[in-house]
DNA sequence: ATAATGAACGATTTCTTGATTATTCATTAT
DNA sequence: ATAATGAATAATCAAGAAATCGTTCATTAT
């Protein structure tokens, strides 16, 4: 049919122009990639391309989504894997930090892209937060079904454990140390969230 | 003597310089306060604040380690404390959100110092990293040897508890939300240290 | 109708140039 | 000698002009 044809080349059409945008602020930045240089990887006018996309702003958010849910798969299946609860939030924080230290060293310019993004559309990041949240949420609550933890309040405790981890999570501080340090780091707070400072009888 | 007196003198005209410096970055900022300005406030020539200070970064780093030392004091008053260990974990973490908050909220000016000190004068932040961390370790094994707490490797524990309360110590993240949120957090963070996740029999 | 375009528009950004600024140093005052 | 200064220099900043950019829309092509 007409309409299922055009629809699909539609969809294949802002595929194709967000591919070339990717590439352009991976490689240029966000700032310093214009309209005119994506529509012309895509042998079109810039003009054409408000067709697919309302703005450049838009553009940058739609691929800041795609990238936020690669990491946001990643996480649901550390969440949903079949370890300890425990073993899962220290592999939380690990794969959290990987993402970002390896967005951060491996495409550089790529930040700027998520500056702007953290500035003019909030939303995006938001909605970021609020995913990660119920799958630390959904996590904690795993530990208290199976026994591991014992949780009152499994969204506030969520939200302590995100707030915790912030220092892996923002790409401004990935030049402080190296990937392995922050590894470490981050396999110490697992451990201190996990056991507590408060002392027990051995188990 | 000559010799005391020209020492004390000379202290006498650098904090002269320093606390104009201080009006000065805290009404206008630090970028547009001008050598020139604050030498006028102290009665003396430009050229003449250079005989105190190697230079203009020189003054805010001064500046900028005396509002640390603040800081580190009233957080040394907090591990000092003669309450449970548990107790002053929760308050160093108040203390020190309260201290970045307020700085931020009625200072918004110095924000532009602490930018450049934390860009341009690595040594003045690590050296009070340092500070809050032995802080820690102290507090962490009072709390070993009264019996609250049993943690092995107090350092790396203090090291941990530090990251887990970054988002409380970054001016940057002040905006995010109101003093009342950030205390509530820090209390929520604060009792996840404490507890940990780990099911325990009640004691 | 649908897809695409070039020309036109404010809004930004970049560039250029003149003015300020931080810093140094030879000189003066005490 | 010590303290302080004014003049000189090089780096930085600021303001306005020129160019570029994002965006819109009337028009063309299919």
């Amino acid at each position: 049919m007409a309409l299922s044809e055009n629809i699909s080349s539609t969809e294949t059409i802002s595929d194709t122009i967000l591919a070339a945008a990717m590439r352009r602020f991976e490689q240029f930045g966000y700032s310093k990639t214009t309209m005119a240089e994506i529509a012309a990887d895509c042998d079109m006018s810039a003009a054409n391309i408000y067709r697919y996309f309302e703005n450049k702003l838009e553009i940058g958010a739609r691929l800041a989504r795609r990238c936020l849910a690669q990491e946001c798969a990643a996480l649901t299946a550390v969440v949903n894997a079949a370890t300890p609860a425990s073993s899962r939030l220290e592999e939380f924080f690990l794969v959290s930090l990987r993402f970002t230290y390896q967005r951060w060293a491996e495409q550089p310019r790529i930040t700027e892209l998520v500056e702007a993004i953290a500035r003019e559309r909030t939303d995006v990041v938001q909605e970021h937060l609020r995913a990660r949240k119920e799958l630390v949420t959904k996590l904690v609550q795993d530990g208290n079904s199976n026994g591991e933890f014992s949780v009152d309040d499994p969204q506030r405790c969520a939200e302590a454990i995100l707030v915790a981890g912030t220092l892996f999570d923002v790409p401004l501080f990935m030049h402080l140390h190296t990937c392995e340090k922050f590894e470490s780091m981050a396999k110490n707070v697992a451990d201190l969230i996990l056991r507590g400072l408060i002392s027990r009888p051995m188990l």
